[in-house]
DNA sequence: CTTGTCACCTGAGCGC
DNA sequence: TGCGCTCAGGTGACAA
């Protein structure tokens, strides 16, 4: 479900309600995620979550002994609720609080994550990221100097999270497209002026999706159920074979690295 | 090292 | 109504 966009509005959605919040129980209903939840998580009992952060797509719950890190997969929702609420189908975790809300998981596909980092360690999926999108890390010099000698196409590029993180399909695909480059060149070929364009692009466009709460596309809602309205500023994901809001020919869809690519062949070269 | 493919899992939508 | 197929916002683990 989520890209960075998507995770910031949860962050931003769940952190009111659960900031300071001691936690009182972690139930786990379901183990079986991407990776089996470790009984680790259960160290959270009797701290307070000190600070709701995030790094990539992951969601830091941080507590003085340590930190839980969750993920939110293709299809993972988070809510706060009110403890006793009844649990509904795929409803894998509870973080309980002494206030008697709780932070809800449900992910119907289970590719997401609920993750123990004990203090002074960085959990080893953390360790190899690529710098954060909306910071001065991520710049046009790095994607340009990281683009050398790359034979595959740039939409790949932009997705690796060794180069940006947090750049998923959706992302990548208007980002391209506002940036007037074909999302199937190679990313070695491709010029420092036109990477200049190209990152100034992922990060307004990340930046005003965060702003109009995420992307909906079937089963994206904020933590408060609202859905995000991001999905009708979208110029050509999901607009394969419609006309190109600029030029008004036909949008192509292809498929590259297995996922859905849509480009105007115009516009984009 | 790079590059490309598969796998994990459920649910929705479509054609028949 | 049902069946089989394809596709979906992610990303680690492999194979070549």
């Amino acid at each position: 479900m989520p890209e960075l966009p998507e995770v910031e509005v949860s962050r931003l959605g769940i952190q009111p309600h659960i900031d300071q919040q001691t936690v009182t129980a972690v139930t786990v209903r379901n183990p079986n995620l991407r990776w089996p939840v470790p009984k680790d998580v259960q160290q959270m009992i009797g701290q307070p979550i000190s600070r709701v952060a995030r790094r990539a797509k992951y969601l830091l719950l941080e507590t003085p002994v340590g930190t839980g890190i969750l993920h939110l997969g293709m299809s993972g929702k988070l809510r706060v609720i009110d403890s006793g609420t009844p649990v509904e189908k795929h409803d894998h975790v509870d973080i309980v609080f002494a206030n008697g809300q709780c932070l809800r998981l449900n992910d119907p596909r289970r590719f997401g994550a609920f993750l123990w980092q004990a203090l002074d360690e960085t959990h080893e999926l953390l360790t190899k990221l690529g710098p954060e999108p909306l910071t001065s890390d991520f710049d046009d010099d790095r994607l340009y100097e990281m683009s050398r000698g790359k034979q595959s196409a740039v939409k790949n590029f932009i997705m690796d999270n060794h180069v940006v993180v947090g750049v998923g399909n959706i992302y990548a695909n208007e980002s391209l497209f506002k940036a007037g480059i074909d999302p199937r060149r190679a990313a070695g070929k491709i010029s420092k002026k036109r990477y200049q364009a190209l990152t100034q692009h992922i990060k307004d466009t990340l930046a005003a999706a965060i702003q109009q709460g995420g992307t909906t596309l079937k089963d994206f809602t904020q933590t408060d159920g609202n859905p995000g309205y991001f999905a009708q500023e979208l110029l050509v994901y999901g607009r394969g074979g419609q006309a190109c809001v600029t030029c008004g020919e036909k949008l192509k869809e292809v498929k590259i690295g297995q996922r859905a690519s849509v480009y105007c062949g115009s516009c984009q070269s």
